[in-house]
DNA sequence: TTAAGTTCA
């Protein structure tokens, strides 16, 4: 593992646990000072391990917690990270007897990085191998995760015990978990739930499971002070630079780093500019001061430069997203600073298009952000907003993932459940019912459920596919036009989302031209990734062709493992593997086939109209028929609204196709006027 | 006259 990431839980730190309390904006913090552990030098590793885990916070509690969990058949955990739940809970109960008679127990968790290390901790703590005791299950790795393993295991008999953890995140896949493991809890009462939490949802978790009874354990790590700012910055941006400069200029460097959550990239971007301006303006009067941004997109030569050790004499500044919240961990951060917000995506079910706002965090993610400066000593953490703030508002703001995102996906695998009537599904916080009706239209229309509302053939073909519902139709009838070769390699890659361009602010003509050449000859940005993905094949997947063409190497390798999978796919639905790629039109067809649905026509103003919801739409301007082409039917994959309202990847096609593929949603009608005259 | 966070299958 590179310490870049989470550590597994239980890591052998120096302990403190620590209760915050706040009083007026003014910090105060209680700490319970425990003794560092002094280990005798003499013991073997694993010998060392087992000592280890007597260590963790959560040892003291191993006997009651047995008991609990035998006396009750659902339980909410609740501990702090650091606590040793994840890594120690499962092996007490193994050793309880719990896995005996071949059963297993199961423990999910939201990230791959965090199951492969965590199932890496375990099975070395219990000295076994890897993929024998102790496994993991993630893509691509083993063949799917927990959500798919009920399609071949509905009541999960093969478990005693199935632990979802951090709960709190409260991501679709958890969301979905509950409602299915709650209902599979009634018929299988041998079987038992817990649920591990922050402490901030335990009380909703426990009255959403029939009052389930909470357990608590304290977690353990360095105190981290919090400081408020007296009342809200209105630039926080500008607020978040000052205080970076404040700590950097009255603390002397060798004290630690400073960590800074911003929004995105612009925002990062901006900030960087300015604190290299404003300590150009300070000159040789302070120490030198490292600036690190990380985002996800950013290509990964440029990463590696936060986990460089901090030069003796400068401090390191990093500008991060809401990715070091959870995934990465930097070591040496000392500072914080937390303006509380966060991009989100927010799905609107009536138009179909999905936008980026800025939202105030939720608590959990407060928290967590704190936490971030107190893992290898003290650490101190700035909001820029106010303890009113933080506990009145932050978590009124908080939407469930499952309330703003596109439920398509999550519908089809419900039905291929077996579970029907999902405006009745048992969800901790629906979804919008009109989001769940808008999701059974769409299925409806790609023909994968009938009037009836049930599963078809198409549709029990489409559910092996882990993939946007039009994706997989496309890919399934590409079978028809002979194509599913290309088809598998356009769904990847459209799966790997806007992050396959690399667009460098000082290389901008550059790229858009290394770009426009995917764009000759063809009309329409799926074909564009389809020569995208075959000219990296061609070249045998090489990284240096990548950077001559300002493609990003690491999602074309993701793209590649997807492909993988999906190939594998194809042969389970026994969709034979064909090559068409002198047929455009028949690729074309197939995509059609799939993006129907998001159908649109040129006006004469110039913009374009969508069809079946009818609404006013752009090209994005990133879509290489937005300068060129100005065709007058698309398909597109989806909407996006940012500064207007635009299609994303789109391809040009014949109106005619969209009454031979889906007679039963276009009518001649429909298309027969291919110029529409007025608005 | 212009480009989106982070996960996961």
């Amino acid at each position: 593992m590179p310490d870049a990431y989470d550590d597994v839980e239980g890591g052998d730190q120096t302990e403190v646990i620590k209760a915050e309390t706040v009083v007026d904006g003014v910090n105060l913090v209680e700490q319970e000072e425990l003794s560092v552990v002094q280990l005798p030098t003499a013991k073997t590793a694993f010998e060392k391990l087992q000592s280890d885990r007597k260590t963790l916070p959560v040892y003291p509690y191993r006997e009651e917690l047995l008991r609990a969990i035998n006396d009750h058949q659902i339980l909410i955990i609740v501990g702090e990270t650091g606590s040793g739940k994840t890594t120690q809970i499962p092996q007490y109960l193994h050793e309880a007897g719990y896995t005996s008679r071949g059963r297993k127990i199961g423990c999910t968790q939201p990230r791959r990085v965090a199951a492969m290390s965590i199932a890496a901790r375990v099975s070395q703590e219990m000295g076994v191998k890897l993929g024998h005791e102790v496994g993991y299950s993630i893509r691509f790795e083993d063949y799917g995760m927990l959500l798919r393993e009920f399609l071949g295991e509905p009541d999960l008999a093969s478990y005693s015990v199935l632990m979802v953890d951090e709960a709190h995140e409260r991501t679709l896949s958890t969301d979905i978990l509950f409602g299915l493991v709650k209902d599979i809890a009634r018929f299988r009462p041998d079987l038992k739930l817990l649920i591990s939490s922050a402490t901030l949802d335990a009380e909703k978790f426990s009255d959403y499971f029939d009052s389930a009874p909470i357990f608590k354990i304290p977690g353990r790590r360095f105190p981290v002070e919090i400081h408020y700012t007296k009342a809200p910055e209105a630039d926080y941006l500008d607020a978040a630079i000052v205080t970076a400069l404040q700590i950097h200029v009255t603390h002397p460097p060798g004290d630690g780093d400073i960590l800074i959550f911003l929004t995105g990239q612009e925002e990062i971007e901006i900030a960087e500019e300015t604190l290299k301006h404003k300590t150009r303006g300070l000159g040789s009067k302070i120490a030198e001061l490292i600036i690190c941004p990380i985002y996800a997109n950013l290509p990964t030569e440029l990463q590696g430069k936060i986990f460089e050790p901090t030069p003796e004499g400068a401090r390191k500044v990093v500008l991060a997203t809401n990715i070091a919240e959870t995934s990465l961990t930097i070591d040496g951060i000392k500072y914080v600073i937390d303006p509380g917000f966060v991009k989100m995506k927010s799905y609107n079910p009536r138009t179909g298009m999905e936008s980026l706002l800025v939202t105030p965090i939720s608590k959990a993610s407060a928290n967590q952000r704190a936490g971030r400066s107190g893992r290898t000593g003290p650490g101190k953490c700035f909001r820029l907003y106010t303890a009113y703030n933080y506990y009145n508002d932050l978590d009124d703001n908080t939407v469930p993932e499952i309330q703003r995102t596109n439920m398509a996906n999550v519908v089809l695998s419900l039905k291929s459940l077996g579970i029907n009537d999902l405006l009745n599904f048992d969800f901790m916080d629906p979804p919008p019912s009109e989001a769940l009706l808008k999701a059974l239209e769409l299925l409806y229309a790609l023909s994968a459920l009938n009037k009836q509302g049930e599963l078809t053939k198409v549709g029990r073909r489409m559910a092996e596919f882990p993939l946007d519902p039009m994706l997989s139709k496309m890919i399934v009838a590409s079978e028809k036009y002979q194509c599913s070769d290309e088809a598998i390699s356009i769904a990847a890659m459209l799966s790997i989302g806007n992050s396959i361009f690399y667009r460098p602010k000082d290389k901008q003509v550059h790229a858009d031209n290394a770009r426009s050449n995917f764009h000759m000859g063809n009309v329409g940005d799926h074909l564009a990734l389809l020569k995208v993905y075959n000219s990296w094949k061609d070249t045998n997947f090489s990284t240096q062709w990548c950077y001559e063409n300002y493609i990003q190497v690491r999602s074309m390798k993701r793209a590649r493992d997807i492909r993988g999978q999906l190939e594998g796919l194809l042969e389970r639905v026994e969709i034979e593997k064909t090559s068409n790629p002198n047929d455009l039109d028949a690729i074309k067809k197939a995509i059609t086939s799939g993006f129907f649905p998001h159908s649109a026509k040129l006006q004469k103003n110039g913009s374009y109209r969508t069809v079946k919801h009818p609404q006013t739409v752009q090209i994005h301007p990133s879509s290489g028929l937005a300068q060129v082409l100005i065709p007058r039917w698309v398909v597109y994959h989806e909407l996006v609204l940012t500064s207007k309202e635009y299609m994303r990847q789109v391809t040009q096609i014949k109106p005619e196709w969209l009454v031979e593929i889906a007679p039963h949603y276009y009518q001649l009608k429909d298309v027969e006027d291919h110029l529409v005259s007025k608005n």
